[in-house]
DNA sequence: TCTCCCACCTG
DNA sequence: TCAGGTGGGAG
């Protein structure tokens, strides 16, 4: 079985995803709005198919120990960059088939957070989801070589809370968990984007999940950032005070900071701090499924109000979940909002299959937002890549694709999507740790001229409910999730 | 809780 | 040299 296939590797500190190979299933859940069953990847190369690759997570004992401390990340209206920046190492690919790497961001869970008493608590019912967008890594499309040639890093990425975001940057909602995934896409001519049978593979790993916030709120975590982040080199001193900020003040004694004064009050009198961090997030569901690996023990529901603690699950040795699988010819046809930007040359190329239209039920607003061409113009926003005559950072120029691919995009977060049954077995998620457990999005990447697209990324974060909730726990039609991620191609 | 501005820093 | 990435403080 792919259990046995795909093992979580620990390799000095980082994470390795292994894909897993398809499910072998074959039920039907167009009614349910899912993509279609996966299949076997038609590859006469077995040694490279898509889920042969291997993603390791780089800095993964960074990202630890931003976890353990509950990693946040500050969103700005102009866009922050994420520290610790998610960068992988990518194996097992087809050195001559062209990949896309992109990246989501999806809400680990349906809840919103606050930082009490020096830990996170579940303050309420998560925001409406923002809709969800793809950050396609620049050098897109390119070659397994290329990708497997040096750290794949998507440094530039950039989290906002401005929901009218012109940058094409990823909007989230403060006080929010989230969870980054990394999505390979094969765009080889023979399965490429305007295939059928697109295939690809995500890999989560459980510890770039973050809280996302406006102000840094544990003290832990600003300290870990201003330590490791070189940008925050002037912020490092005396820990007893921001010397800096003394300077600035025009003070010769240090400044501790209100956040400073605020948690060591706390750590003093609170005694809390410790034992949530060690007690109770450090346990959670032992996953081991065809596409999720994870050792640890369960979490309790996150649905109480009990505090979560400022850490997240540190037991895990591997905590990475992945599914990979190839895209059949999904019978969602979701209409994607953006695309008259897009249409100036071929609008009449477009037909329903471009676009996506999940079910009716959310339609995030912003997905009528004029977003695509102008907006997402600059690449340093990467929300596009492989544009005609750029050159896609370090690839070289054997490695650059054809400039056949314009990869704007454009997704839509659901909030809390559902599974069919359909997915629930070609997906078998286990139960998951209380702060991940709510499905995540559906991302869909739309090509945008090419008639032939790949029409889905259906891509659930696992729910912590046992799979016999999450049978039960199929709607008649999912909440919708649209995303738009319009790839071009050019002269095909 | 959030935005703006600042000085400091990297690349 | 300078554009842009930092966290903190004021409001």
């Amino acid at each position: 079985m792919l259990q046995e296939k795909a093992s979580a590797v620990a390799d000095e500190g980082m994470t390795v995803a292994q894909s897993g190979g398809p499910p072998e299933l074959a039920s039907d859940s167009s009614h349910l709005g899912l993509p279609t069953t996966p299949s076997i990847p038609q590859n006469n190369e077995p040694d490279q198919n898509i889920e042969n690759i291997k993603v390791v997570l780089h800095d993964r004992e960074l990202w630890k120990k931003f976890h353990e401390a509950g990693t946040e990340m500050i969103i700005t209206k102009a866009g922050r960059r994420m520290f610790p920046s998610y960068k992988v190492k990518a194996t097992g690919m087809n050195p001559k088939t062209k990949y896309i790497l992109l990246t989501d961001i999806v809400p680990a869970d349906d809840h919103r957070y606050k930082f009490c008493d020096n830990k996170w608590m579940v303050a309420g019912k998560a925001e409406p989801a923002m809709p969800g967008r793809l950050y396609v890594h620049p050098d897109s499309p390119a070659t397994g070589a290329h990708w497997m040639r040096q750290l794949v890093s998507f440094q530039k990425l950039k989290l906002t809370n401005n929901h009218l975001d012109p940058f094409g940057h990823i909007i989230l909602n403060s006080m929010h968990k989230y969870q980054p995934r990394l999505h390979i896409v094969k765009a080889d001519e023979n399965n490429a984007f305007g295939s059928k049978n697109t295939a690809y593979c995500t890999h989560v790993f459980h510890e770039t999940a973050f809280i996302s916030v406006t102000s840094y709120q544990n003290h832990k975590i600003t300290q870990l950032k201003i330590e490791n982040n070189p940008f925050a080199k002037g912020f490092r001193g005396s820990d007893e005070g921001d010397l800096r900020v003394s300077r600035l003040q025009g003070k010769d004694y240090p400044v501790i900071s209100k956040n400073m004064v605020r948690q060591r009050l706390i750590s003093s009198h609170g005694h809390l701090s410790g034992k949530l961090g060690a007690g109770v997030l450090s346990s959670h569901p032992q996953v081991v499924s065809h596409y999720q690996y994870d050792s640890g023990v369960p979490l309790p529901n996150s649905d109480s109000q009990e505090a979560l603690s400022n850490s997240f699950p540190s037991s895990r040795e591997s905590s990475l979940l992945y599914h990979c699988f190839k895209h059949r010819d999904s019978t969602r046809h979701l209409e994607l909002g953006c695309k008259r930007p897009y249409l100036d040359t071929t609008a009449s190329a477009v037909t329903d299959e471009h676009y996506f239209r999940s079910p009716p039920s959310y339609d995030p607003p912003l997905l009528s937002h004029p977003y695509c061409s102008e907006a997402l113009g600059s690449r340093e926003a990467c929300m596009y890549g492989g544009m005609e005559g750029e050159t896609g950072g370090t690839v070289g120029a054997d490695d650059l694709p054809v400039p056949s691919l314009n990869c704007n995009m454009w997704a839509s977060v659901q909030p809390c999507p559902r599974y069919g049954m359909q997915t629930v077995e070609a997906m078998p998620y286990q139960p998951f740790p209380a702060h991940f457990n709510s499905p995540a999005s559906v991302p869909s990447v739309v090509p945008h001229h090419s008639p032939s697209l790949f029409n889905t990324l259906g891509v659930p974060l696992p729910n912590s409910d046992s799979q016999e909730t999450l049978s039960n726990s199929f709607p008649s039609s999912r909440e919708s999730s649209l995303l738009y991620h319009c790839f071009k191609h050019r002269g095909t």
